[in-house]
DNA sequence: TGCAGTAATTGAAACGTTATAAATCAACGC
DNA sequence: GCGTTGATTTATAACGTTTCAATTACTGCA
C-alpha cells in the first residue's frame, strides 16, 4: 500500500486535493487539533495513511524551529570496551519510531568541550543533547542550563541547580569491590582512577577510601596515570607497583582495559591470579566470560543507560521540569 | 568576534541590510558565483564573517532538497569489540568541518534490512548512506543502485554494476593466517566463519581452503555456529571440537570474541597455547596487547576504514562516477 | 425573521534559502 | 545619438509546513 510509487512524494497539498479540504485544515487535522471536526480528522488520517504521507522534516523545521534531532557528544579518544556500541544501541532503540534522529558529534576531552555545544546552540542543530564523561563543574552543563536547553548528562555534577542525569553508582561499586576483596582475605588493594576532573572519579575515590579505612587495610591509588593514559603507560605503572616493596594483593578495576592490564601485570611478574592477588572489575561487555583466569566482575548495563538517557531527554523536551529526572543504576554484587 | 550576541541570529536578510546588496546577490556571492563582481564577493564574505553568519540548514534543505546528512546503518546486535567506536570515530573525523552530520540508524540483520533504506529514500532523510556487513547480493545495494543514490558499502558484493566500497582483504588474511600456523608446524587448523550471506565469509572461506589445500594439512570449519552466535554456543562448539577424536592444533579467528573463546576452550580443555595449539586472530582494538598468553594478531584499522568510507562518500556525492571508488585494505603479517 | 454565538474551515503570511528570469547600467561600434 | 552587448544586480517565486486572523456555515433564541 505505502509502496505505491505515486510519482511525486505526497505533501499536504496532495492530501488537500485528495480530500477537498484546505491545506491548513489538513495540517491541523493531522496535528489532532480538536477544533477540527472528528469526521474530517478521520478522512484526512485515512488519506494520509493511504498515500503514505510523511511530513517533510525540512519544512517543519524551518517553520517551527524544532529540528527533530538529538545530538550525542561522543568521545572519540579512549573508550571502555564496547561502551559506544551498547550505549548508542540503547539510544537508537528508544528513538526508533519517535521521529527523532540521533547525530553523532565528536567530543574530545582534550580540546574545547564547549565548542560543539556552542555550535549546536548557535546554529540550532538539535532539540536536545546527550553527553558522557561529565565533570564536577562541567562547563557544558553550565552553558546548557543558562540557555535552558534540554540535555541529559551521563554522570552527575556538583552544581546546585538540578538537571537531568543518568549515572551508575560508582561509589557503591568501589565499596563493594573492596569488601569483596577483603572477604577473600586481601590486605592491600589498588585502584586505578580516571582523570580527576570527572565527577565519577570522586565517587570512586570516596567509595574506595572509606571502604579501605573501614576495613583497616592497606591501599594505594596508582600514581601518574589515569584510565585514559596510553595502555603501555598503564601497563608500565602496574608493573612498577608489582616490583615495589609491597605489591598489592587486590585490584579494583573500573574498566575492561584496566582489568586486562592488571591481569597481564600479574602474569608478567610471575604472580598467580586467585593465589597472589584477586581482581574485581567493572565491565560493560560480555568478553570477560571468555577471559582466563576468570575474574569477578560487576556489569554496568550501558544499553539500559542509553535507553534511560534517551527516554529522559524525550520527557525533558516534552516540557517536564528537570527536577526528579534522575536515574541511578545500582551495581549488583561482584560475580564471575 | 563571532561570540557577539547580536540579539537575532543573522540571516541573508541581515547581510543584505548590512552590505546594501539584495538578498539574492548576497546568496550568490557566498556561493562563489563568478558572475558576481569580485569586489562584491569580498564585501559580503567580510560581513558574513563579522556577523558569524551560518546558513540555516532547514531553509537550505527545503529549497535544494539536499539534507547535508549522512546516514550510517549500524548493526545493533553483535559487534566485533570496539568496531563501532573506531568506525564511527573515523567517519566523524572526516565529516567534521564539511557541514555534513552523521545520523545513526539501527540495522538489524535479522529484520528487514531494506526498511531503513526505504525510509531514508522515501522521506529524503539523507544525501548518502554508509553501511556494513555487506551481503554478496545485498538487497540494499540493489535498491540504492536502482535509485542512483550515493552510498559506500563496507564490503564488496557480487553485482556486476560497479559501486563504491571499502573492504579488508579477508582472503589474504585467511591465507596468511594459515601459512603462519603452518610455519609453526601446525597440521590441523580450524576456522569459525560469519554467516554465509556475507560476502567476506566467502572470501575468508576461499582464502582458508586454498591455503590449507596448498599446504596439504587437515582443516575444519566449525559447524553449527557463526560469529554472530551467542558466545556460550560458540564456546560449546569449540569445546566439542577439543574433545573430539582429532582436535585442531591451530585456530584462525576472525574477531576478538572468537579468539578469546578459542583461548578459553584451550585453557578449559587443559591444552596450552603455544604448545598444543596456536591462534592467529584479526583484531580491531588494542586489547590483545594485554591478553595472556599473547597471541598473534592482524590489525584491521577500522578508524581508517571509517575515514576512507566517509571520504569516498563525499566524492561520490560530489558527482564522481562510482567506477574506481574502491579501496582494499591489505593485512599486515600476523605479529604479537 | 433576524441576530448573536459557536463550530468549522480557510486564505494568507511567514520561516530562510536558492534558481529563474528580468532589470539596470556602462561601454561600445556604427 | 542609438541600438547592442556584456557585466552585474535584483525582484520574484518556490520549497512544505504551521499559525494567525478572517470567513463561512450552522445553531438556537428572541
Amino acid at each position: 500500500m505505502s509502496d505505491d510509487i505515486q510519482g511525486e512524494k505526497p505533501t499536504l497539498r496532495t492530501l488537500s486535493q485528495e480530500t477537498g479540504f484546505a491545506v491548513a485544515t489538513v495540517s491541523r487535522a493531522l496535528a489532532g487539533d480538536l477544533r477540527i471536526a472528528a469526521r474530517t480528522r478521520e478522512t484526512v488520517a485515512e488519506a494520509a495513511a493511504r498515500l503514505g504521507y510523511v511530513p517533510d522534516r525540512a519544512a517543519r523545521r524551518l517553520r517551527t524551529g524544532r529540528t527533530q534531532v538529538i545530538s550525542l557528544l561522543l568521545n572519540t579518544q579512549h573508550e571502555f570496551l564496547g561502551f559506544t556500541h551498547e550505549f548508542l544501541s540503547g539510544i537508537t532503540e528508544v528513538l526508533a519510531g519517535t521521529g527523532y534522529s540521533v547525530t553523532v558529534v565528536p567530543d574530545s576531552p582534550i580540546e574545547d568541550r564547549l565548542a560543539p555545544v556552542r555550535t549546536i546552540l548557535r546554529n540550532n542543530l538539535a532539540d536536545g543533547i546527550l553527553f558522557t564523561r561529565t565533570e564536577a563543574f562541567d562547563p557544558r552543563v553550565r552553558l546548557l542550563l543558562e540557555a535552558d536547553f534540554p540535555f541529559v548528562s551521563h554522570g552527575r555534577t556538583e552544581f546546585t541547580t538540578p538537571h537531568p542525569w543518568v549515572d551508575f553508582d560508582n561509589e557503591s561499586f568501589a565499596r563493594q569491590a573492596v569488601a569483596h576483596l577483603v572477604a577473600k582475605g586481601r590486605r592491600h588493594v589498588s585502584l586505578l582512577l580516571p582523570g580527576d576532573q570527572f565527577t565519577f572519579t570522586q565517587h570512586l575515590r570516596y567509595g574506595f577510601l572509606s571502604a579501605v579505612r573501614e576495613a583497616g587495610i592497606a591501599h594505594d591509588i596508582v600514581p601518574g596515570v589515569t584510565l585514559d593514559s596510553p595502555p603501555p603507560e598503564i601497563a608500565a605503572a602496574l608493573m612498577r607497583a608489582r616490583h615495589g616493596a609491597t605489591p598489592p594483593d587486590g585490584y579494583v578495576c573500573v574498566g575492561e582495559v584496566t582489568a586486562l592490564a592488571a591481569l597481564a601485570a600479574l602474569s608478567d611478574s610471575g604472580a598467580v591470579h586467585g593465589v597472589d592477588a584477586d581482581i574485581v572489575a567493572k565491565r560493560a561487555s560480555p568478553i570477560f566470560d571468555n577471559i582466563r583466569p576468570r575474574i569477578d566482575t560487576v556489569f554496568e548495563d550501558l544499553r539500559a543507560t542509553g535507553r534511560a538517557m534517551a527516554e529522559m531527554l524525550l520527557r525533558r523536551m516534552g516540557g517536564e521540569p528537570p527536577h526528579g529526572l534522575n536515574r541511578l543504576f545500582l551495581p549488583s554484587p561482584p560475580s564471575r
